[in-house]
DNA sequence: CCTTCGTTTGACCGATCGGTAAATTAACCG
DNA sequence: CGGTTAATTTACCGATCGGTCAAACGAAGG
């Protein structure tokens, strides 16, 4: 077995690596309350003690969380966004980029949009900053289609909420089906998409 | 002041009433794990033991919660999707009503989205049977649509939750605008609509 | 072999939370 | 006015959780 049960050490960077993982499964399922150190520190393998010794607390550990999925996500989306391509192909290019940031890791995505993070800590600054890092991105994108020009300043910003939203129902759906692969979710993105522009 | 701050004494069904409004605003901000009995107690005005003798549990307030708000959103939407209306005209009606539905409870659809809710409880159940009863609301709708009859099942699924999930986006905007009227946020999403399908 | 240092744990603490039981208050009714 | 009943509170319990601390473990180096 390479899946080792006993413990077994391991060099800081692997283990925190380790934990975020599970941090991610856990707060993604149960949000920022709901998740309590002992049950990812036991899905870890490891005691509770030597999560808060890495992340020094609870906050600590979700903004390290939060920090590892948006950097992630964001630099995908930044490649798309910088590169050559139409606006209307961009939109689609941009959810694969998404889908392939988030394969294996889809509990990122309800991480990134946990309603029930704490405020005014750390982790809360952490995770406005990768918030509003991709909802500027999108925004950008939405701005770059001239079909929407004409909308009012407002009404932009809630059609760039809405499309971030879908992404949230789609993936929603992607963790309810766990076996498909991003490049699936993408296809059907496509095709959903066609109906709504045609 | 018809605002009592001392501790007035209110037949059963007002109390009630009034914890109901407390619960919503408590576990729509903060999620079932992290609204706490003392704070909702508290925004109510009077004892957390009073909170339990009426509804049992966190548990069973939680699923008061989630039934009234249900019910009140899916009545008035069955109102809408029964009406003689065309097709497209009742997805703009759709809207609108449910804004009406959520002029000043707009967190009654955080209480119905929240994801850190507990699992195999009553109020579990509670909240999935009113979950169930809108998405099918909303996916009798998708299916009404002749634009979306090309799409296969899982495909249609996936619209109908990222239609809900629009809702969501939209209603998020309107508690961070909480003077705009329903009015107003139905008349947004029209002309929203109207640059998708154009 | 012994020391060192990073890794890891078990035991414990204080606070908070959900929940319970008994007592208290106040309205209604004869 | 007296008594019944509903409404409400105070005090308390047990469990869980985040967090702290000292100690144990184990690989690496001299």
């Amino acid at each position: 077995m390479t899946t080792d049960r006993s413990p077994a050490k391991l060099p800081r960077d692997q283990r925190e690596a380790l934990l975020l993982d599970a941090a991610r499964e856990e707060f993604g399922a149960a949000g920022y309350a709901g998740a309590s150190l002992g049950a990812i520190a036991a899905r870890a393998g490891v005691s509770k003690a030597l999560v808060l010794t890495y992340f020094g607390s609870k906050d600590g550990l979700y903004a390290a969380c939060a920090s590892r999925a948006g950097t992630n996500l964001a630099d995908r989306i930044e490649q798309v966004i910088t590169s050559p391509l139409g606006p209307d192909a961009m939109a689609l290019a941009t959810l694969t980029a998404i889908f392939e940031g988030l394969e294996g890791r889809q509990q990122d995505w309800n991480v990134l949009n946990d309603r029930t993070a704490p405020s005014g800590t750390a982790a809360a600054d952490a995770l406005r900053v990768q918030r509003r890092t991709i909802a500027e991105q999108a925004s950008r994108g939405v701005a770059s289609l001239d079909r929407f020009s004409g909308l009012e300043a407002d009404d932009r910003e809630i059609l760039t909420s809405i499309w971030m939203s879908a992404v949230t129902a789609v993936v929603h759906w992607w963790q309810r089906h766990p076996d498909r692969s991003a490049a699936e979710m993408a296809e059907r993105c496509g095709r959903i998409l066609a109906t709504l522009v045609d």
